[in-house]
DNA sequence: ACCTGAACACCGTTCAAGT
DNA sequence: ACCTGAACACCGTTCAAGT
């Protein structure tokens, strides 16, 4: 151990870990390298394998981690007061993972690789299932319902369609496309027409999440 | 030009996409490398830079590639006859692009990484706002539409939850597992009673698939 | 037990040079 | 116009060695 491993805090799994996200944070997780993990734990990059097993489990590590902040922030939510309650608490528990994921805009694509399952994920399923099941949900019922709700249960989705990346595309770009695209282009002028003072991007995808969410809740409750 | 590069076809975008995909199809996405891809071309790394802009542009092209795929593979499919049934034109659509999906397991992953927008994507997308005009949906409803669908509107979701990557839990697993996760242990063990003989795996994807993708569309639909 | 330096096999990419 | 070899700056990781 060199006097500079002596004089700064030990090397430990969750250090390495809460450094790994903190470098996402600030420059993406493109520069999230064994290197530079270690270089803002001020060591080296072999010192991490003893506390780790590889890049692969760091990113499992960082996902389990996340998960576990969703999980405490969703801890103190009040059960519902009686079954038909079920859908707003299940609401609230949505939003305030997905308030998780807006500090780390990095992280669905990281979980979108990821393959082994996760403990602290599996956690955030149980406290779902328990809080259905006292919605008077059967377990068959359930069952569909997580896979229904996919990586939206845990507050994120994929956008494929995201025109402009929250920018409010130009006129002149979308006459070029209106040949080729006219339902498309034809929707998009609309839309904009009905909002012009939008300032906050194309699409507020607050608004855009919470129609999706409750499309599937009230899908599901009917079922119930 | 070397005798090599005389002898095989000459390189194009086209076919370092094509061998791109062909990659990631046999051994997976981690394994396409620009070395790899010359290499199954017959060629060297460095050649490639001539018909694509580098790596990030393969993957951009990819996307592009499976997505056309996609609309040729929905481009014969009838219009509604009348406007109620845009339902289930919809779904017929978005269920014969999954099965391009189907063929590329890894896709999901790749198409959770980009950032710009693909022009074949923004072509599929045209084609289901089409589609749901003429089902007599407003702009406004078929834009939160399209948002609320997100990547399942191409066939494809983000699975979280998937016990065991598809095989049944063992039951000393499961036991292990019942004291942190008693809610979603018992779950699983009533679907597993209900549906012993199932030698497919714990979850059928299919049909999950199919249910979470009825009840969005039945929620739109009674938004028309 | 915990950390590190040197080294290896691999990346993506630039640049100048070939045909 | 199209392709390539050598070279560079970077990866993740192994292994033997330090304290």
């Amino acid at each position: 151990m060199t006097i500079d491993a002596q004089r700064r805090a030990p090397l430990s799994r969750e250090r390495v870990l809460s450094a790994a996200i903190g470098i996402a944070d600030e420059s993406g997780v493109a520069s999230l390298t064994m290197r530079k993990l270690a270089e803002r734990l001020d060591s080296e990059a072999m010192s991490l394998y003893y506390h780790v097993s590889n890049k692969e489990d760091v990113l499992d590590g960082v996902v389990d981690a996340i998960t576990q902040e969703i999980n405490e922030a969703v801890a103190g939510i009040d059960p519902p007061a009686s079954p038909e309650l079920w859908k707003p608490a299940a609401r609230r528990r949505i939003l305030r993972a997905r308030e998780v994921f807006l500090k780390h805009p990095w992280a669905p694509a990281v979980f979108a690789t990821r393959t082994t399952q996760s403990m602290q994920v599996m956690r955030y399923y149980d406290g779902l299932v328990g809080l259905m099941r006292a919605g008077g949900f059967s377990n068959d019922v359930i069952h569909h319902a997580l896979h229904a709700l996919g990586s939206r249960a845990l507050g994120f989705t994929q956008e494929l369609f995201d025109p402009g990346n929250g920018q409010a595309p130009d006129q002149d770009a979308l006459a070029a496309m209106a040949e080729h695209l006219p339902h498309l282009v034809g929707m998009l002028a609309e839309v904009a027409h009905d909002d012009p003072g939008s300032t906050l991007g194309w699409c507020d995808d607050q608004t855009e999440f919470e129609f999706g969410l409750d499309i599937v809740l009230d899908g599901l409750d009917r079922l119930r």
